[in-house]
RNA sequence: GCCGGGGUGGCGAAAUGGUAUACGCGCAGGACUUAAAAUCCUGUGGUGAUUAAACACCGUGUGGGUUCGAGUCCCACUCUCGGCACCA
């Protein structure tokens, strides 16, 4: 720790001021005639404070900013903090503070330290997801979700997190864990609200995957948007239907089985559903009792088994036998059917055809059970015996054998050739799944938006919803309960066609949702009161069940005695939408000084017109974002819930573009000795103190500096030094200016125009690291020149460094301006100059080095003029007379010389 | 298992197929100073050789290949970090 020869903690703090009280951050939404949008992730609190990696991305993404602003854009960088939901909930239960005193002081905290760094928020426009003004939003997209047959509740096997005490989204479970508190994971079956994203999965793929037609290319993180499409998962395959029957051969119903090999059935030895399959329920009536006793212990204790267990488990095959039989059409075999947990119910049909030759688990299990095992495919290695061991299961490649009409064909068109056979025959169906599952919206907690829902027993005694009221008639969604209801589940998204699929699963829903009513929208937002009794509890019930005067309501339909929704919704949600949000912030229902009283629930039902929470025309002209920052944890997460949120707003005619953000940069892990920053790791370190004793500046250039941005880098205070060196000598320059108001060389100003051209590529890259680098160089070469440097020159570095290191910038400009600090202007400020020009015409290099090789080998380097360096007989007189040269060459025949003109010659030699 | 990054000095790292290790840290030596801090200067991949310099050889995870020339392109492998995973 140690000074520099400028005061940066007074000079940082004076600059802060000033661009506050002049408003240079707060753009001009309304007038801004090159709208850019530049957006970081907003931070979820989960601490105290921010630590160093946070600030990491922030400055990463603000260097970005004030770039983009210098080359004439109006950037728009907004900040906010979401703050409501389980990871700030999480932390205020650990440090015992009720989560809305919490709230208010992390407000003050984060927004404390987000200051201090220097970037260019627009503080006139922030948004916290706990304010009533912006949750009353999230619980109308709610309503809107609801209404346009998008939200739906369903008993399913949903993951329960035993320390959160709450059920958690597919995305949230991170190798059986929970992505806030990284316990293990439970199965419950529980009743749950359920966005339908599987709806919008065809689309969510193109767009991430490139193929959409007439699409949206998303200029995004490769890695991300790999991240996506695996996670999206999309097969294609077919489902088969195998009849039934008993020992006697009596039909018992039917099973249909999802397979993408189709090729291999006529080697289909048996049949395994999953332990949670529909149709076991059915055929424990039909099957005999003392198989009846062992298939219900199994599947018990198949239910009982967490997640780790599973794991744990490994590939161990187990099951229990049902003695009854699927039939094999294309041979008339019948197949043993068994129930095994290797099978899961959440992807395809939950149930699989065995094919033992030709799939590794069907081979493991077959050998446990002692099925019979069929060769079909001869494999690239030409082995036609028969398969006994798991290295002999062919799966990718092959030619087909024993196979009737396949028989010869290889795999891929045997697969086309069978499902074409299966589906003309009606056995089969061609058919496209997903890995993707309805998103799990609800939470058994307290800090979170009420979900808007109404439930009336009357009304769901009648048949009676929303749906089957006038407005819903309006809005062309009416149902009545009489149509069939064709059951919904988590793999409804089959076509290609959004719009039906979207007709189809609003009436599906809506046939399952009698009794239920969305909060009318004059009676938004549902206000989350202030109770002491907030702590989850292992009961699977929200804390706000406990309180009768919340829940206790009247039915919106026919004015019954009705009950509140008490579980709360999904962080994710709050932060879907909230992009849209930032640039409209100033059209808050209410004057945005006076926020509502939270606790007063009177004052908050307001009567609302039905207008939007984004002013139209400035979303048409502010979205989609144009450059979105954040950290790559979020591929599944965040980017996937805010596409299908955009998406769906864009069906609804809410917004006019389909993805939210057009380009997207996923920023690098800052790492402290060998490990990602984290509380329980103890390394975590706080900002705070680096500013204070180096400043913000120094620490923003040794941030950007520690390696590509891309890849974050490992954080080593020592090396801060450097920075704060450097950051030392250039004021130093400054002052050598001011006493002898100094010229410079051709060389200092040939590098400069150089130095413009490098710092400006390399900042469109995002690759700070080197485009600091270069700066180092030139002030290196500056020092060579015994510090001679233009006053011209000298202000065209401090424009380069700007975005880097914004307040010391600002200082040198301002001292060079030579004005009084009240005549210096907002106009006048660095940050608002434009980015200089270069004009590589004016680069006077008399001098060139032209490397000289024999054999490839580097042997001596030429030093001679631009105009020599072009000359090859010129150069090839110069290498035969270097003494370096000749001793590699005597004795020997030069076969080939290769030239190229100003850099090289090689000479081969044998 | 599948899909993606990545392996370069003591460390963070840099290099459109053309002088590998820029820039920074650290370290060593020096200047300034009564002294320290700060600042500035010089050196710094390895081995060998030399009074010294010149010099030679080796060097970008491993093994091959293409090329006048490979950290960079191709093939095979290996380690490592991320994502997905009994996904049919």
């Amino acid at each position: 720790m140690k000074k520099v020869t400028y005061n940066f903690n007074q000079l940082e703090s004076k600059w802060q001021t000033w661009w506050d009280r002049k408003l240079l951050n707060s753009t001009n939404i309304e007038a801004a005639k090159k709208p850019y949008y530049n957006l970081m992730m907003f931070p979820y609190p989960s601490a105290e404070g921010l630590h160093v990696g946070n600030m990491y991305a922030f400055t990463g993404s603000d260097v970005y900013g004030r770039f983009k602003r210098m080359q004439g854009y109006d950037v728009f960088e907004p900040i906010g903090l979401d703050g409501f939901g389980i990871h700030s909930e999480n932390y205020a239960l650990k440090i015992g503070r009720h989560p809305m005193d919490h709230a208010k002081i992390t407000e003050k905290n984060y927004y404390g330290q987000l200051h201090r760094i220097g970037a260019m928020f627009d503080w006139s426009r922030t948004v916290e997801t706990y304010d009533i003004d912006y949750y009353r939003w999230t619980q109308w997209l709610f309503v809107q979700m609801f209404k346009h047959g998008l939200a739906y509740r369903s008993k399913a096997e949903v993951n329960w997190c035993p320390s959160c005490k709450t059920v958690l989204a597919d995305e949230q479970v991170i190798d059986g864990k929970c992505e806030r508190c990284g316990n293990i994971v439970e199965k419950r079956s529980l009743e749950q609200w359920f966005f339908r994203i599987t709806a919008y999965a065809g689309k969510l793929l193109e767009n991430v995957a490139g193929s959409a037609q007439g699409g949206v290319n998303l200029d995004w993180s490769e890695k991300v948007r790999i991240a996506q499409k695996n996670w999206i998962g999309k097969k294609e395959g077919i489902n088969i239907t195998y009849p039934v029957v008993d020992e006697q051969g009596k039909s018992v119903g039917e099973v249909i089985c999802f397979t993408t090999r189709p090729d291999t059935n006529f080697g289909a030895t048996f049949v395994v559903m999953a332990p949670e399959h529909p149709f076991v329920n059915q055929l424990l009536s039909v099957i005999e009792k003392n198989k009846r006793a062992a298939i219900t212990k199994y599947i018990n204790a198949a239910y009982n088994k967490s997640e780790s267990n599973r794991i744990a488990e490994g590939r161990k095959k187990t099951g229990a036998e049902t003695g009854l039989y699927c039939i094999n059409q294309l041979t008339g075999q019948k197949m043993p059917l068994y129930i095994s947990d290797f099978v899961v119910m959440g992807f395809g049909t939950g149930a699989v055809v065995g094919v033992p030759g030709h799939d590794l688990r069907d081979f493991e299990f077959a050998t446990a059970f002692h099925l019979p095992i069929i060769r079909v495919v001869k494999g690239v290695d030409g082995d036609m015996s028969s398969i006994t061991k798991s290295a002999q299961v062919q799966e990718e490649e092959g030619v087909m054998m024993n196979s009737g009409f396949l028989d010869g064909l290889n795999i891929h068109k045997a697969i086309d050739a069978m499902m074409d056979y299966l589906e003309k025959n009606g056995w089969g169906k061609r058919i496209v799944t997903y890995h993707l599952r309805d998103w799990l919206i609800s939470r058994q907690r307290y800090w979170g938006p009420p979900i808007p829902m109404i439930f009336c027993k009357e009304c769901a005694k009648n048949g009676k919803s929303w749906f089957t009221t006038d407005e819903a008639a309006s809005l062309g969604v009416s149902f009545t309960a009489h149509s069939s209801s064709s059951k919904s589940n988590n793999q409804s998204a089959r076509s290609e066609k959004s719009v039906t699929v979207l007709e189809k699963t609003r009436l599906a829903a809506a046939s399952e949702m009698a009794g239920w009513y969305p909060v009318p929208d004059d009676k938004l937002p549902v206000v989350l009161p202030r109770i002491d009794d907030y702590k989850p509890g292992n009961d699977g019930v929200a804390p706000l069940a406990k309180h009768k005067e919340f829940y206790e309501t009247t039915c919106p339909g026919c004015k019954a005695k009705a009950v509140r929704e008490t579980d709360v919704s999904d962080t994710f949600l709050d932060s879907s939408w909230y992009f849209l949000r930032y640039p409209s912030v100033n059209k808050k229902i209410e004057n945005r000084r006076s926020k509502v009283d939270r606790e007063n629930v009177s004052s908050i039902f307001n009567p609302l017109s039905s207008q939007l929470p984004w002013d139209l025309k400035v979303t048409r002209r502010w979205l989609p974002v144009d450059m979105y920052t954040g950290g790559a944890e979020h591929s599944v997460l965040h980017l996937m819930y805010s596409r299908f949120v955009t998406m769906a707003l864009k069906d609804w005619g809410l917004v006019d573009f389909e993805e939210p953000f057009t380009r997207f940069y996923a920023h690098g892990l800052v790492i402290k000795d060998g490990a990602k920053m984290s509380k329980s790791k103890g390394n975590v370190v706080n900002p705070d103190e680096y500013i204070a004793s180096y400043g913000a500046d120094s620490l923003r250039l040794y941030l950007m500096f520690m390696g590509p941005f891309d890849q974050g880098g490992d954080f080593r205070d020592t090396a801060m030094e450097g920075m704060s060196r450097w950051v030392g000598r250039i004021w130093r320059l400054w002052e050598a200016i001011a006493t002898n108001n100094s010229d410079c060389s051709d060389k200092v100003k040939s590098a400069l125009q150089k130095l413009i051209q490098k710092v400006g590529d390399d900042l469109e890259k995002r690759r700070y690291n080197t485009a600091i680098a270069s700066m180092m160089e030139f002030t290196n070469l500056v020092a060579d020149e015994e510090g001679q440097i233009g006053k011209n020159e000298f202000k065209q570095l401090v424009l380069l460094l700007a975005p880097f290191a914004p307040h010391v910038a600002e200082e040198l400009w301002f001292l060079l301006s030579g004005k009084k600090e009240s005549e210096y202007s907002a106009k006048d400020s660095v940050h608002v100059q434009l980015w200089p020009a270069f004009d590589l015409t004016k680069v006077k290099e008399e001098r060139i080095t032209l490397v000289v090789q024999v054999n490839g080998k580097v042997r001596d380097t030429i030093s001679l003029s631009q105009k020599d360096g072009q000359d090859k007989a010129h150069v090839e007189a110069l290498v035969h007379a270097s003494e370096r040269v000749k001793r590699h060459i005597e004795g020997k025949r030069v076969v080939k010389t290769i030239f190229i003109s100003g850099k090289l010659m090689n000479l081969v030699v044998v």
